[in-house]
RNA sequence: GGGCGCUUAGCUCAGUUGGCUAGAGCGACUGGUUUACACCCAGUAGGUCAUAGGUUCGAGUCCUAUAGCGCCCACCA
């Protein structure tokens, strides 16, 4: 035997083990494997190098303990690794870290800061899932910006143009002002805020006076016209009249609305182009109404604003209504709440501009989505509820070009001369329209002359297709077996986003789903219980944790909350964490120290002491196996600890330590049985939540008398007939212990140390000679007493 | 405005189909060098399970209202 190390330390070993799974390639997918697959659509994280900390640490090892799991479970499990880099996430990140002005880059030299910074974030990532020992396979990685990503998502555009789910149209959409850039519903933030109602005075060419009321004064010089309900008495006669708008003079019409409600300010109301959706609906209802735009896609006021051109939005409105003020206009103004869209990615007030963009139809089969997100199996179940909730919510198709650089292109040109649209062939994706030219020229008119479709794609329009990604990186005979993905782990912010464009894409590609159960986790909080956020600076940082505690520690951390939950930071978790790897090292070091070389090779006449452990540990086998299949780890967590800490190292160990220590060999030999099987079947419960120090103790204690290369290779255990223990024995053996707790809390309350022998102890419990004995022997008291 | 969730010991949280004399860890206090472990062991104190009703032989657990907190969703300009 070789000599054994006293103490563990971790920060060597998990080193250690991690070169150790890299070398030995632990985790690497067989492909020509025969055990059934069990694949995961693992979240490609954004790359941007600030931002990891523990909400993270936590989402990604809560999927993972399902993931090694399964693999001892006996799958083979395909766990590829994906970095999200490409789009307005990574695009921002680099604006702001290199403090970019847009009008003195060219595009080239974004992309490629926006290439290097990917890199890093990716490294970043890559070493802290290291670190972590995230068991994925890492010969199976992608980017979302790589030509592998580029082509799934240009064919993808492709195959739904020809199924006549895209299109591209001329209207208002959702318009960031500074990010430039067509945005999607999916990308919207309500955030609620206190504002003024403003109440404005029009005169109405009968010579009456109307007001109207509206929180966006500044869009008078865009007035389209005047809505009342055509019921309302108040205002009846004047629909069809003209009314003269304040300080711009021009003329309008008052119309009856239906959607105009008489309760809210005066029952009047202005539409323009555009405050809101619902100016957008408006003008649909009147396309008498001739209409024109002043805001300019940067957010400024163009040429049509008069005197107020050139103005941001935000000084329009101080501008005008100082105007209306001085010119008695404004009769009123009051304060209210009411919720303002912001772009999610900057904050910045969302408006709408009339622009030419491409799109998904999504909002006419709402009700497929629905169908096929109640297919997937929920965990936790009520997550469900975000989905549906976002599905009936859907009003606008999904907007799928942005006017931005760093972005997988759209696969088309336009001809010069006729602006017919020209598209690649498949075989040749990917392409970059801006510098390949297509095949032939246009079909049409026979032109040469090309135009590139300068836009890119959102991220989703790629991230929406990783299940198609990861295939994507085995043989081609797998794919069918890896599609539909056996689980999607994810956080619940991204349902409405991530989850639910792969379930659009999975239906219009394939009439299909694209995998079968869906993971949500919850949010990181602060120890406060807030949000960990850029703004409260609340971050912390996982290496610092994993360097002073170690990975397993911080995993064990991160089982605290159940799935779908909240979970807050809470160092004194992790610490025990900790202790319970040093628990570990230690309680098997005892059993390999005393009995190490007298472990039967068959099932030996158990003691009752034996039974009730095995009994209790084929119990807590069952338990955790269930809680685990069911996504419950935290669950399991709770057993396999209480087994640990209560039934094995507080009792058991106790109880033996005379067997172990003494003179009868085959009572030893027993006793070896027990702990050995107890230790070994207490580390493969642990080893999903803790790898490393369970690699250690199985590689150090396990590996002479076992054939598998590692402990997260070894099978899953599983009950043992030979350890039942009836339920009526199990009773008994519960007054045993009751005693055994009153000799030591008559110890303890004493002040006498647990291990001095006591001459004798009195109960009012009736126990056998044999039961006596058990505790005399274990609790070093000289002679039990039953009392009458 | 609609929906979902939470409210259990000083703190962080378990409590699965109703049976608990309500649990754990941390913290507090007391005692202890048990031939694994002081990163430990034993013990003590501490809760009318947010509030008010209801169903039931029995409710932390089910129902109804109320309050507080959190989240998701929502075009009332």
């Amino acid at each position: 035997m070789n000599e054994k190390p006293k103490t563990y330390d971790f920060k060597e070993r998990e080193e250690h083990w991690r070169k150790f799974w890299e070398e030995k390639d632990v985790y690497r997918f067989d492909e020509d494997s025969k055990k059934p697959i069990y694949s995961v659509d693992t979240p490609p994280p954004y790359v941007s190098a600030e931002h990891l900390h523990t909400g993270h640490i936590m989402s990604y090892s809560q999927a993972e303990f399902i993931v090694r799991f399964k693999r001892m479970q006996g799958f083979n499990v395909y766990y590829p690794m994906g970095f999200d880099d490409n789009g307005l996430p990574t695009e921002r990140f680099v604006e702001q870290k290199y403090e970019i002005d847009k009008s003195k880059i060219t595009r080239k030299e974004f992309v490629e800061l926006c290439l290097k910074e990917t890199k890093l974030g990716s490294q970043n990532y890559r070493d802290l899932w290291r670190s972590l020992g995230i068991s994925v396979d890492w010969s199976k990685t992608y980017s979302t910006i790589n030509k592998l990503s580029q082509k799934i998502a240009q064919w993808s555009f492709l195959d739904l143009y020809k199924k006549g789910k895209i299109y591209k149209t001329k209207m208002p959409t959702l318009w960031c002002v500074h990010c430039q850039t067509a945005i999607a519903q999916a990308d919207l933030e309500a955030e609620e805020r206190k504002s003024k109602l403003n109440y404005i005075e029009v005169e109405v060419e009968n010579g009456e006076k109307l007001t109207f009321a509206t929180t966006r004064p500044e869009l008078l010089p865009a007035c389209m016209g005047i809505s009342v309900h055509p019921d309302d008495k108040r205002y009846k006669r004047l629909i069809g009249k003209k009314a003269k708008l304040p300080l711009i003079g021009r003329e309008v019409l008052i119309f009856g609305d239906e959607t105009v409600d008489p309760k809210f300010g005066t029952g009047a109301a202005y539409f323009c182009s555009y405050g809101g959706a619902e100016d957008i609906e408006w003008l649909h209802r009147h396309p008498e109404v001739e209409s024109f735009h002043i805001l300019g896609p940067n957010g400024r006021f163009n040429e049509l604003g008069g005197k107020y051109a050139g103005l941001k939005v935000s000084e329009a409105r101080e501008k005008i209504l100082a105007d209306l003020k001085t010119s008695g206009a404004l009769v009123k103004q009051e304060e209210i709440e009411n919720v303002t869209y912001v772009h999610e990615r900057c904050g910045t007030d969302v408006e709408y501009i009339s622009t030419e963009q491409w799109f998904i139809k999504i909002v006419e089969a709402k009700d497929e989505f629905l169908k096929r997100g109640k297919e997937l199996n929920w965990f936790p179940k009520k997550m469900y509820r975000i989905y549906e909730d976002w599905v009936k919510s859907l009003k606008w198709d999904w907007c799928i070009s942005r006017q931005r650089y760093y972005g997988v292109p759209f696969p088309v040109w336009y001809c010069a001369d006729c602006r017919e649209i020209i598209l690649p062939d498949k075989n040749d994706l990917p392409v970059d329209p801006t510098a390949d030219k297509p095949k032939k020229g246009c079909l049409k008119c026979k032109s040469s002359k090309i135009k590139p479709e300068t836009d890119v794609f959102d991220t989703w329009m790629t991230s929406s297709l990783t299940p198609l990604i990861g295939l994507r990186l085995v043989k081609e005979d797998l794919w069918e077996k890896l599609y539909p993905e056996n689980l999607r782990p994810q956080a619940f912010e991204i349902i409405r986003t991530w989850l639910f464009y792969t379930v659009v894409k999975s239906y219009y590609h394939f009439k299909g789903l694209p995998f079968k159960d869906v993971m949500i986790s919850g949010h990181g909080l602060d120890e406060k219980g807030r949000k960990i956020s850029k703004r409260l600076g609340n971050y912390i940082i996982p290496d610092r944790i994993i360097e002073q505690f170690g990975a397993d520690a911080l995993r064990y951390w991160a089982t605290g909350a159940k799935l779908g939950g909240n979970m807050r930071w809470n160092e004194d978790e992790v610490k025990k964490g900790k202790r319970t790897v040093t628990k570990l090292w230690n309680a098997a070091r005892f059993v390999f120290d005393t009995v190490g070389s007298a472990i039967p090779a068959t099932v030996p006449a158990l003691e009752e002491a034996d039974l009730w452990l095995l009994h209790n540990l084929n119990k807590t086998v069952h338990e955790a196996t269930a809680y685990f299949e069911a996504y419950e780890y935290s669950l399991a967590r709770n057993e396999i600890d209480d087994f640990f800490w209560k039934i094995f190292t507080d009792y058991y160990i106790e109880f033996v330590k005379h067997r172990v220590y003494g003179e009868d060999k085959k009572s030893k030999e027993v006793a070896a049985y027990t702990l050995y099987n107890a230790i070994l079947t207490l580390v493969k419960l642990y080893a999903p939540i803790m790898p490393f120090i369970t690699e250690e103790i199985y590689q150090e204690f396990f590996k002479e008398r076992s054939k598998t290369e590692s402990i997260h290779l070894s099978n899953w255990p599983e009950t043992v007939k030979e350890w039942h223990y009836p339920e009526k024995k199990h009773r008994e053996f519960q007054k045993v212990l009751s005693v055994i707790d009153a000799v030591r809390a008559y110890k303890t309350q004493n002040g006498i140390s647990l291990g001095k022998e006591i001459e004798g102890f009195t109960t009012n419990k009736k126990l056998t000679s044999e039961e006596k004995e058990f505790i005399q022997k274990t609790q070093r008291v000289k002679r039990i007493t039953c009392a009458k």
